[in-house]
DNA sequence: CTAAATGCAAACGCTTTGCAATGTT
DNA sequence: AACATTGCAAAGCGTTTGCATTTAG
């Protein structure tokens, strides 16, 4: 666990980034809520736990910082907040999410089902992926289970 | 054509909102620029010349308005820009983009290429995939090629 | 010691909203 | 006439930036 956090010093330090304890921080916030997609608001409640001087800009090129590293991933889900996600060492991220239209929920499909149409679409298109994002929005299986029970409200 | 606004326009009436002319115009507006993903913005510039005195305001409700009739399709693309698509009469949109990180040109894949995933989902998850957004970000064929040609500048 | 990084607050760009005026049915 | 719809300008939101101050290397 605690490597992980060298691992990313490293590689900041490595790149010429200076290792602040604001960045120290924050990386520990991400990599102790690596399951959430937190934003950067989110970020900044909980590292101000442990580092509580610290302002929302630092978090914002903090995040910045490490997307550029491709330490986190920067995403979007429509709603116009940006959520970020520690990468899973240095891979690509390749997984793809279900966003309940109903609740919100928002969970993973953690394999990577796209291989074999980016090779289709390296062939059909000449186009080299680098990256994908699949979501798929629906309804999810606990609020179809709800949606069965008799309805209280609304 | 004539009659894709006039289904629009039934649309709208029998679900009780009123034509107004300004509507008329952002309806006329995307489907004179089917191809394309607009912004909001864009949709304004396009609709003042035919109805010069339209605000922006009026053109971000008419497009919210005729997003949740689902006769258009609100995307995003990791800019903080929502862009808009008249959908292909009244079905899902199921179509793939391919956003090149160099150029930033962005094509698309017609075609539905996620079918057998979205049963895989229903299945293994329990998840009523409802729609669903696949974006490949990568290296277009042109940029390949002028990558491969002696760089003159940078 | 020096350049990089920080905190703050102001600016930003896109989008939404309050409200009085207007227009559709 | 009644109500939805409009235009405008102001407010809202997440995010970015300028700048003087602090701090890591």
């Amino acid at each position: 666990m605690e490597s992980r956090i060298d691992k990313i010093k490293q590689q900041l330090q490595s790149q010429g980034y200076k290792l602040t304890p604001q960045r120290e921080a924050t990386v520990r916030v991400l990599l102790e809520n690596e399951e959430d997609h937190l934003s950067a608001e989110d970020v900044f409640m909980l590292v101000k736990d442990i580092a509580p001087e610290i302002g929302l800009a630092t978090v914002y090129r903090t995040l910045e910082l490490l997307s550029e590293l491709h330490v986190v991933e920067k995403m979007n889900f429509g709603d116009g907040v940006a959520r970020y996600d520690l990468r899973a060492d240095n891979n690509k991220h390749h997984h793809h999410h279900l966003i309940c239209l109903q609740c919100g929920t928002m969970s993973e499909i953690l394999e990577d089902w796209l291989g074999p149409l980016e090779e289709r679409i390296e062939q059909e298109y000449g186009f080299t992926v680098k990256d994908h994002r699949l979501d798929f929005q629906g309804i999810c299986a606990d609020c179809k289970a709800k949606n069965d029970q008799p309805k209280i409200e609304q």
